[in-house]
Formats: structure tokens, C-alpha cells, sequence
DNA sequence: TACATGTGTCTTTTGTAAGAGACAATCCCG
DNA sequence: CGGGATTGTCTCTTACAAAAGACACATGTA
């Protein structure tokens, strides 16, 4: 709660598409909104809060953490009585980067871009329809934005959005984006028309570039890498300020462009 | 299956205690055999002998399945009918490891102290009263150990497992440790009190050295790393050739020592 | 002292999820 | 080709897990 992850509140709705977990769930569905819960929140949860958060019987969780706990997927934390996430995830989560060639390359290239550029840069993917930031190094400028690994932003506010959805159907794009994706953090309002031609424009392109979408401060750029199949399958991007010159930006997306690619090629 | 990974058939046995997953088991229980199962092979499986692998019936693996996969928790595979680990855990697992202060400057360490020594280092936890490679780094020795991340071995096999029992009750590291643990890999049997007086030596003297345990070629140096309760929270090790000289291993640990201390410092 | 709020563990009840099995559609190998 | 194995989807039944709710025990606070 101590730093504004104002944004992580975006994340609330739980999987499959209910927004009510209503009485008598499977208890697996249970376990699924807890762990959405841990990772919206970002801190251990009490069990009692845990029962309020995902709207269940307290009898319920209690049983359903147990289990968890004893099998490694959650932890009680410090003080006693509340739980986050477990070794046995952090576990999973190296077994997924091992067998994930993209991911793991494409966190290396995240780490050097930064390195190189002093910027921040990102490695991002859709997730379950979700604009998803999965590994950010920090770049080394003085105010660093947030490095909020697994943070899931509309895909309307960025410009790797507007890549990954290169390619998809407008009816599919529709159902990803809700009316509420479209409307900025400072409040001004996408079209879904403008928004869809933006798509096709960087896709045709093979980079995009959004000036002052999330904040004011800021430009994104964002290069397409691609699967053997040809489809766009994750984007590396690059936060600099807004008032990069266009000399560098250039430059840099080139560099961006180039890297992209090199991801792309399979091993 | 390609690479011999013989050891990961250690943890075949679920969670609980029962080893035979009987008839109407609860979902969730199918669910983290599934995960434990995916983790033991290593690989991309198919649904049907994902079944067969964690002895449940079809249909309800494909329900089960197809909930994880909505879910984000496993993936589709390339080919297209086979699931491994999905994005969701590798995020759940960042969180975890963004909200353990132990294990994110435990890894600094390991790959700071394999990058010093040129030797593999490893971060050795408890898991579920199994020891558990928690992260390693190579070093730069021509035949490098496997780097198994998550590998679980028996406690009794190595030196990290002595310091890691140190303090526990002796009817609780009976409970933890088989009968098939004393075995050693070479086929030699060792006994459960010479066991047990190892962990009290190796705890009162705040290091363990093991020779030609896990593998006739390699001797494993490792110090205990103590949360705020002064209980044994972890182990950093290393991993050196069997003849290394009397002098360079009383400097490597004493390294190790300090280094391990130092993680002991909460933050 | 009474009164509210939170926690952890029970027991009982009942709605439903796990399982058995049947099905068509593929696949694969002799 | 042809038959045995595998895959993905369906339906129906009942065993059982999720929920309700009562309990005992802490807290804090008026």
C-alpha cells in the first residue's frame, strides 16, 4: 500500500469472466481468485481479509489455505497469521523460464537495452486477453517508474497494446478491450475506430510510439517480436521522456527494431 | 528425458503424505499433482498421459486442465496438445520472490560468489521437508553440474542438508528422512544416528563439508544463513572438485561464512 | 464490566464436482 | 487398407467438498 500501485487495482476482475464469486464455488476457481487477490495486493493478506477480498466463507478459505500452505504454494508470512506466495511458485515460475526460450532470452535483452540505453525498458506479453509487463529493468534515470513486474495495463494506454493485437480479428480485439480500457489515466477518451487503425498502422510498421498515453512525462517505444508462426508473440519497449529528441528516438527504435528481431529468430 | 535427470524421480510422491492417489480425490489435490508432476518431468506432457501420470481419470484432467489453462496457471505447448507451466506462475513466483527479501539477496549472492570463485554455488532451502535447490549458478568449470533449479534431493546426500536440519527435534528428522534418503547415490547406506550426530557437529560448528556424497568427483562446502529467530532459514554452498587442497577449501569457506552471515543481517 | 470485532476450529447439511463410461474423430503402424 | 491406440467432448450419478453456522478464545474500547 505504500507506494501508489494505483494501477494494480485495474487487475481486480477475477479469471474466467464472473465478477461475483458467487456461493457454493469450486474450490479450485477458490484458489484461483486467491492467488489473482495476492497478486493484485502485492503483500501478505490476512486469511479473514483473504475471505472478504475473494467474497467466500471464511470456513473455506481457511481449508483451501491450508492445503496451499502445506503444499508450498503459499506461506504464512512473518507475524503469523497472513499468507502470500510460496516457494513452490517461485519454483513453477523458474521451470516456465526454463522452458520458455523467448522468455528467457528476452529478459537478457530487456537487461542489456536498459544497460545500454539508460532508459527502461520491458518485455511484454498478452496474458489471457491482458496487456501484461513481464520483466522490466530499470533504466538509470533519477525518478525510476515503478518496475512493477506482472502489472497489467489496458492494452489501449501503450504502444506494446497496440502491437500485440497486429493481426487479430476486430470482433476478437473488441471483446479483449472494455469501454473502461479506453479511457486514459488523465481521463481523455480513445476512440475504438482510432484505437483499431492504430493497431493496423503498427503493425504495418513494425514499431510504434506513444507519446503521453499513461503519463504525461513520457514516450514509449515498442518493437514486435515475432513466433516462427509468424504471429506477433511479445514486444520489448523502451520508456524515455517525453521530450526525447527525434534524432535519438529514432535511433533508438532502430536499436529497439534490431534487437526485436534477433528475439525473434528461434532457437 | 533427453538429459539424465534421474534425481528428479525423488519427488515423485505428492502432496499430503499418501503416495496413491485414490479414487474422488478432491480437485484441487489433482491439481497440485498435476503442477508436482509437470515439475518432476520437466517437459511439455500430454493430456492423456498426464492422466496416467498422476493416476486420475481422463475426463477429470481435461476439466482440470482446461480451468488451468483459462487461467493462465499452465500452458498449451507448441504442438498443441500438451501443457506445461503457464506465464501466471512465473508472475506469481516474481511476486514471491519480490516479497523475500532472503532469497532475492540469496541469489545476488550465489551469482556473485560462482562469478568470485569460478565454482557452482547454490541457495539451499527447505521446501516442504525436502531440500531444495532454490537457485543456482554455474561457475566456469569445463563439465559444469546440472544448474537445476528446484531440484529436490535428499537431505542426508548433502551438507547444506546437515546445517538445514540443525535444531530440529530428533522424532522430526526422522519423520523428514526415508529410509530410501540414507541411501547414497553410489549405492552405500549411511546410518540414521551417524546422520543425525553430523547435523549436531555441523551445527555447532556453523559450516558442513560432505566428500564424494551425491558423486564420487565433488566435495560440497556450505554455510547456514539464520533468519531473525536464529533458526537455520537457508544454506549457500559450493560445489568443488573432490581434490581440491586443504588450504583452498578452509579460504572458500571462510568465505562462505561471511557471506552467508552477512545475508543473516535482516534488512 | 459489558460489547464489539477478529481469529481459529469444530460439526452438519446439501448442491455439485469428480468420476465412469460411451462417443466420434484422429492418428499410427504393420 | 484395417484395427488398436489416443484424443477431445458428452452425459449421468452419487460421493463428498463447500458452505453455514456454532463455538471458544483472544483482542480492543467505551
Amino acid at each position: 500500500m505504500q507506494d501508489g500501485y494505483a494501477l494494480a487495482a485495474r487487475s481486480e476482475a477475477g479469471p474466467d469472466e464472473d465478477k461475483i464469486a458467487s456461493s457454493r464455488e469450486k474450490g479450485l476457481n477458490r484458489v484461483l481468485h486467491i492467488l489473482e487477490f495476492l497478486h493484485a495486493n502485492q503483500r501478505a493478506i490476512g486469511i479473514g481479509d483473504l475471505a472478504k477480498g475473494v467474497n467466500a466463507p471464511r470456513s473455506t478459505i481457511y481449508t483451501l489455505v491450508r492445503s496451499l500452505v502445506d503444499a508450498g504454494l503459499l506461506e504464512m508470512a512473518g507475524d503469523g497469521n497472513r499468507v502470500y506466495f510460496g516457494k513452490k511458485l517461485y519454483l513453477y515460475g523458474m521451470d516456465y523460464v526454463r522452458g520458455n526460450d523467448l522468455l528467457r532470452r528476452g529478459r537478457q535483452e530487456v537487461d542489456n537495452l536498459s544497460r545500454e540505453t539508460g532508459e527502461t525498458s520491458e518485455l511484454c506479453m498478452l496474458q489471457s486477453g491482458r496487456y501484461t509487463i513481464v520483466h522490466s529493468s530499470p533504466g538509470t534515470r533519477p525518478f525510476r517508474i515503478s518496475s512493477a513486474t506482472g502489472l497489467q495495463i489496458p492494452l489501449p494506454w501503450t504502444a506494446s497494446g497496440r502491437l500485440l493485437l497486429a493481426g487479430f480479428e476486430r470482433a476478437v480485439i473488441e471483446d479483449m478491450v472494455s469501454e473502461d480500457d479506453l479511457v486514459l489515466p488523465d481521463g481523455r477518451r480513445l476512440l475504438l475506430d482510432d484505437f483499431i487503425e492504430d493497431i493496423v498502422t503498427a503493425g504495418a510498421a513494425g514499431y510504434c510510439v506513444t507519446s503521453g498515453l499513461v503519463d504525461a512525462y513520457t514516450k514509449c517505444l515498442a518493437a514486435p517480436v515475432f513466433s516462427a508462426a509468424g504471429k506477433v508473440e511479445a514486444t520489448i519497449c523502451l520508456v524515455v521522456p517525453i521530450d526525447t529528441s527525434e534524432e535519438k528516438t529514432g535511433h533508438l527504435i532502430a536499436l529497439l527494431r534490431e534487437r526485436a528481431a534477433r528475439l525473434s529468430i528461434s532457437g
